[in-house]
DNA sequence: CCGATGACAAGCA
DNA sequence: ATGCTTGCCATCG
């Protein structure tokens, strides 16, 4: 009874990749946060690992853990790819980690609440 | 069943 | 800042 449904969960977790803002990013904490699971981070990184981002128009290269850092990059191949896509956008990352992350982190909450 | 692991996070020393 | 510990939950061997 208190289990969400797995792909919904999945579901949840990609209306919110969606709208990450062009040249923002947000944390696994912060979305999970956001659908009402606070403690299903690590679910939410699984979920971006197997989401196909190329493929289903998810931009999770915004998603990064709760320091800015490109905890994810490996998904994304050997080419640092993540890191390209992040800077096409403006961000600037200085060894995996987003540059003035507390000015570039954007809260899913914010945008909820409106 | 159990322990280890993982795109995590927060607290603490 | 750095490293360690704990809490968290699904997946694997």
């Amino acid at each position: 009874m208190h289990h969400i449904d797995k792909e919904e969960f999945k579901q949840a977790v990609y209306e919110i990749v969606r709208i990450i803002p062009y040249g923002r990013a947000t944390s696994y904490g912060a979305i999970a946060k956001a659908i009402s699971y606070p403690n299903m981070s690590r679910m939410v990184g699984r979920i971006m690992g197997e989401c196909d981002s190329s493929k289903n128009n998810i931009p999770a290269h915004r998603v990064v853990n709760s320091e800015g850092r490109l905890s994810g990059k490996a998904a994304f191949g050997n080419n640092g790819e993540m890191q390209k896509q992040l800077e096409a956008e403006g961000i600037i990352i200085v060894n995996d980690k987003i540059k003035h992350w507390k000015h570039i982190f954007w809260d899913p909450i914010e945008e909820i609440q409106l």
